[in-house]
DNA sequence: GTGACAACTGAATGAAGGTTCATTCACTGA
DNA sequence: TCAGTGAATGAACCTTCATTCAGTTGTCAC
C-alpha cells in the first residue's frame, strides 16, 4: 500500500523520477501529482523547489555511501577491500539505471556547484582514498595520488556502463570480470 | 571587433556561456543580451530554445572529434596513435574549463537523449574503436570490446580531471604522464 | 462529544519565460 | 534618387510556474 510511505519519501521518489525525466524543469506540481500529494504540501517539508533539489541529493549521496562501503571486512587485505569496492561500485551503476542516471545529472547541474557535490561524497572518497594509500604502502600500488586513482576508476566505471545501458547491451560476468580487470590493472605498479 | 562574428556565432557563443552559468533554465532573454542581440532575432537562426540548444550540442560535437582527431598520422604505429588521442583527450578537457563543463552538462540533460548524443560522436568513437582494433590485432591489448575500452579511458579522463578542476589543482606533466600511463596500463594485456 | 493543534489541500496570485509579429532600417539594384 | 527586400528589433501576448494562504481534515486529550 502506498500510505505507508511517509510523504517526505513519497515527495523526494516522486522529485528523483521527475528529475530524470525532465531536469531541474521538472514542475512543482508535476511532482506534487506524482506523489499524490498537494502542492501546498511540498512546501510543508522543504522551504523551496531549490532545497528540494538538494534533499534528493543529499539522500542519493548517503544510499551511494553506503552501497560503496557495503559488506566491507576493514580486517580483510586492501586487495580484497579494493577488489569488493569495485564490485559494489559496478553494481551501483548498473542495479538501477534511473539512479545512475539522476546521480550523473545532479552531479553536472550547474545549481549545485562540483564543489559541494564532492564534498557530499567525502564518506566514499576518503574511504577508497584509504584503501589505496594501504595499497601502496605494499608495494602493490603505482606510485599516484590516491585521489587521481579514484576519479580515475569512478569515472571509467560509470562511462563504461553508461555506454552499455545507452546501446541496451547487457552486463555479462565476462564484461564485468574485464571492467574489474581494467580498473586493478590501470592502478597496478609495473616493473 | 565584436560586430565582425557572424550573428548566429554569437548566439552560440551567448547561449553556450549560460548554459554553463544557468543549465537550461538559461532564458531566451538572457541569452539574446548576452549575444547583444534582441530576443526576436533568436528566431531568425533557430526555430526554438530546443532547437538552439541541440545546435550548441552539435557544434561541441564538431568541434571535439576535431581535436581528438587533431595531428593524427594514419601511417604511424597503432600505439603511437593511441598515445597521441589520449594527449588530444587531455588537452580537451583540460584547456577549455568552460567548454568541458558543457559538454559534460549536455551530455547528461534529459533534453538531449543519450542514444543522440552518443550518435553525435560516432565519429570520434569510430575512430578510436579503429585504433583499438588495431591494437589488437597486434598482440598489444587485451581482449575485450573496443567498444568498452574506449568508453572506459574517455570517462576516466574526464573524470579524473574534474576533480582535479574542481579542487582548483594543476596538472603538472608528472600527473599527466600518470593518468597517461594508468590509461595505457588498463587496455594492456597481461600475461 | 468537544476543543485545540497540526498536517494537508488546492485554488489564487503575481512574476517570469518562450514565442510572435508589426515595425524599422540598412542595403541593393534600377 | 527611390522602391524593394528581408534581417533585425523589442514590446506585447499568453502560458507556465513557484509560492502562498484560507479553509478542511485528521488526531489526540480530556
Amino acid at each position: 500500500m502506498t500510505k505507508v510511505i511517509p510523504m517526505r519519501e513519497r515527495i523526494l521518489d516522486a522529485t528523483a523520477e521527475l528529475l530524470v525525466e525532465h531536469g531541474t524543469q521538472a514542475s512543482m506540481s508535476k511532482i506534487a501529482s506524482r506523489a499524490e500529494v498537494a502542492t501546498g504540501s511540498l512546501y510543508n517539508h522543504f522551504e523551496s523547489k531549490d532545497v528540494l533539489i538538494r534533499a534528493v541529493y543529499e539522500r542519493l549521496a548517503e544510499q551511494v555511501t553506503a552501497l560503496l562501503v557495503e559488506g566491507d571486512d576493514p580486517s580483510a587485505t586492501p586487495e580484497q577491500r579494493l577488489d569488493r569496492y569495485i564490485d559494489n561500485y559496478i553494481d551501483f551503476i548498473w542495479n538501477d539505471p534511473s539512479r545512475a542516471i539522476l546521480f550523473e545529472y545532479l552531479s553536472n547541474v550547474p545549481l549545485l556547484p562540483a564543489r559541494d557535490l564532492i564534498q557530499s561524497f567525502r564518506g566514499s572518497s576518503d574511504y577508497i582514498a584509504e584503501i589505496l594509500q594501504d595499497l601502496r604502502a605494499s608495494g602493490w600500488l603505482m606510485d599516484a595520488e590516491p585521489f587521481l586513482m579514484g576519479g580515475f576508476i569512478g569515472g571509467a566505471i560509470r562511462n563504461t556502463l553508461k555506454w552499455q545501458r545507452t546501446y541496451d547491451r547487457p552486463l555479462t560476468d565476462a564484461d564485468r570480470q574485464q571492467i574489474k580487470t581494467m580498473c586493478l590493472q590501470s592502478l597496478r605498479r609495473m616493473e
